[in-house]
RNA sequence: GCCGAUGUAGCUCAGCUGGCUAGAGCAGCUGAUUUGUAAUCAGCAGGUCGUGGGUUCGAGUCCCUCCAUCGGCUCCA
């Protein structure tokens, strides 16, 4: 007999040999239905696997997180399988389970796969799923698991064998498929009742773009068909709130193919916000001690020389602009670190002195590949909000924490809560990635998560995220669809003051470097704008709305008060605009809505002869009448409580 | 940059396997209407079908080039 600890610490006894499954049952049959995988003494199991020893268990279904990963990793078996019955010539390679679903990396030689062709792998996919195939693991030794793949000449499988050590080598069976696999399955395929392949993708094998390219099918399953039509629901609302769609309906930003691709034109709404947006972080900096620099567009070639950034990205970068005076040569200023160190060096400075934190919102130009652009999230001219701290050792611990203050403080401002800390280190297989000395590495690294648990940050590291010339803190937020994007970001850097040759006099009279931080709350204003407008759906707080009040006539007999309002709302420094076409109310209110003006404001016979204001808010209705003082009262009341939300 | 897909009016989309002057709704313009909380009515105008080439008696439709966009990969100072 075996004891058996569950989750709420109760114990019970198993003859030796149960399975999660029979320890299921013995809880109940409801819960045995269910049972996807388990955990035992911390190790995840399969439902079937026997238990020999006393341990904790943990049982996982559907709505368990482990429950889902087992039931995405036994789907990937499923599509193999299927993939393998369809085109036997294809090469598997691997296929995990991932966020949302799982997917397949398949060498097909030269065949590509079609939408069409998705549909029939799906129909043969489900077919063997209804069969109820059960998933059997078995151990092999690394003889065997080669000649195995030499058999089906698989060479893929062969280099993961070839990795993996004799003793650790297991296999999965299920029906009369057989591949590599660690473990983790769901007790048989019969589970698995819906299944969507989403699309198909090209994928470097082992993530490395000199290797072969393979073909990548992204593919979701549920245990009920009725979650797979909820989440292709879920897809497509999530499209709705896309920000090149959004960008375009309130006529924020737009892209010109003349302009150039990945070069975003701000519209004046889009400008207006901003502008917004800046002024909000300048006042929030200016109390933080910062002050504002400005830099120039280009710079000479030697200053990226001297910064290292020539030598790191010269060749993929724009190229330098010659001038028709020989030798010179200027590049278009890809950051502005450089410059803000120039600025540092323009005098001597006494360790009394520091910090010095210089703020610019500074446009810069990166060559990103053509197929890298997205949007507004990922662009080749974009304004960074970006400040630069020269600091003594000493104080580099305050101001870092004081810096992530400020991002929380912006992040806070603007409801960006579920965001994700991420503290970016060195690729430590990859040394030659990354200039300075290792010494100061560590102590940046160190600096950085020291800073990140005192600030109670839920963070993760990240190997081989760091910049070449520091480690970082950055603040992921995910978009509509769920993908990832870096906005704020502070980094340690001992680099630069180093190649500046940068300086201040210490007390004791000697020279000393200072240690720098670059940082950017926002990481740029067109990343931030397109982050900010799939989170709010366009809905902005008030307080950032590009038109706060419409204003709609009756008929145009009401223009002349209509004017007046309009007048006393812009001296109360409301953003307000007149709508007084020749149309019917309830058209000007409908369009009013879908431009998603908060305040709408109904001004006919009524409201011109008691001088008041009929107040509509956006997706709430008729609010009732009240006086314009009233009015004003209310939104001035409204933008200010979303202001002090985040005053603490 | 790589793999795959897409590109028809300002916007959203029709246009079957190649066949008469390429359609619709919204937006726009003109006129009528002067309107009370999510679309008033009528008329008009608007497209060398992303670009350049090719196949064909004939191309929006088939093939190739390039450009742009979308989903991934790689990259991201």
């Amino acid at each position: 007999m075996i004891e058996i600890c569950f989750p709420d610490k109760s114990v019970r006894t198993y003859p030796k040999g149960a399975t999660p499954y029979e320890i299921a049952q013995g809880i109940s049959e409801g819960l045995a239905r269910n049972v996807l995988s388990a955990q035992f003494n911390g190790n995840i199991v399969e439902a079937a696997t026997p238990l020999t020893e006393n341990g904790e268990i943990k049982l996982f279904t559907w709505n368990d997180d482990q429950g889902k990963t087992a039931f995405w990793h036994s789907s990937a078996h499923v599509l193999a399988q299927t993939i393998l019955e369809l085109y036997p010539q294809a090469k598997l390679t691997i296929g995990p389970a991932i966020e949302n679903g799982f997917y397949y990396d398949v060498d097909f030689g030269d065949h590509s796969i079609t939408e069409k062709e998705l549909k029939d792998i799906e129909k043969k996919f489900l077919d063997f799923a209804r069969q109820k195939f059960e998933f059997k693991m078995r151990s092999a030794s690394k003889q065997e698991a080669l000649e195995f793949y030499q058999k089906d000449k698989n060479p893929y499988k062969i280099e993961l064998i070839e990795n993996l050590e004799d003793g650790t080598i297991t296999f999965c069976d299920h029906a009369d498929f057989t591949d590599l696999c660690r473990g983790g399955h769901i007790p048989h395929t019969g589970f698995i009742k819906a299944v969507k392949l989403l699309n198909v993708a090209g994928a470097y094998w082992r993530g490395d773009e000199k290797n072969k390219q393979l073909t990548r099918i992204y593919g979701i399953s549920f245990p009920k068909q009725k979650e797979l039509t909820a989440h292709l629901e879920l897809l497509e609302e999530a499209k709705k709130r896309d920000h090149r769609k959004l960008g375009k309906e309130l006529e924020l930003f737009a892209f010109s193919q003349k302009v150039g691709q990945g070069l975003p034109l701000w519209l004046p709404k889009g400008a207006a916000l901003r502008e917004r947006l800046e002024s909000f972080l300048k006042a929030a900096q200016k109390k933080a001690g910062y002050e504002q620099v400005i830099s120039p567009h280009i710079g000479n070639k030697e200053l990226y020389m001297t910064s290292g950034h020539y030598e790191k990205y010269g060749e993929d970068s724009f190229q330098p602009i010659e001038t028709p005076a020989e030798g010179e040569t200027f590049l278009l200023k890809p950051m502005n670190c450089p410059h803000h160190c120039e600025i540092y060096n323009t005098r001597p400075w006494s360790y009394k002195e520091l910090p010095k934190r210089y703020a610019e919102f500074g446009t810069v130009y990166r060559y990103e590949q053509s197929g890298e652009l997205h949007g507004l999230t990922r662009v080749r001219g974009f304004t960074q909000d970006d400040a630069h701290i020269f600091c003594t050792p000493d104080q580099l611990d305050q101001e870092f924490k004081n810096v992530i203050d400020l991002v929380l403080y912006v992040f806070g401002s603007l409801g960006f809560d579920n965001f994700q800390a991420q503290v970016s280190i060195r690729d430590p297989k990859k040394p030659e990635k990354y200039i300075g000395d290792p010494k100061n590495w560590e102590k940046a690294e160190q600096a950085i998560i020291d800073a990140a648990q005192e600030k109670n940050l839920d963070f993760v590291i990240e190997e081989g995220e760091a910049a070449f010339y520091g480690p970082k803190l950055d603040f992921m937020v995910k978009d509509a669809l769920g993908r990832k994007w870096q906005l704020g970001t502070i980094q340690v850097d001992y680099n630069l003051p180093e190649r500046f040759e940068l300086s201040y006099k210490g007390s004791d009279n000697e020279l000393h470097r200072p240690i720098m931080i670059h940082r950017a709350p926002f990481g740029s204003l067109e990343r931030f704008v397109a982050i900010l407008l799939e989170h709010t759906g366009g809905n902005f707080p008030l307080w950032l709305s590009p038109n706060q009040v419409s204003l709609l006539c009756v008929s145009e007999k009401h223009e002349k008060y209509a004017q007046k309002v309009l007048n006393f709302l812009e001296n109360n420094e409301i953003r307000a605009s007149l709508d007084n076409r020749n149309e019917t109310i309830g058209k000007k209110i409908r369009e009013a809505e879908l431009s998603k003006v908060p305040f709408m404001l109904i001004l006919g016979e009524k409201e011109a002869e008691l001088e008041n204001v009929s107040v509509r808010k956006h997706r709430k209705g008729d609010v009732g009448a009240m006086s314009m003082e009233n009015f004003v009262e209310l939104i001035k009341q409204e933008v200010s409580e979303s202001i002090s939300k985040f005053e603490n």
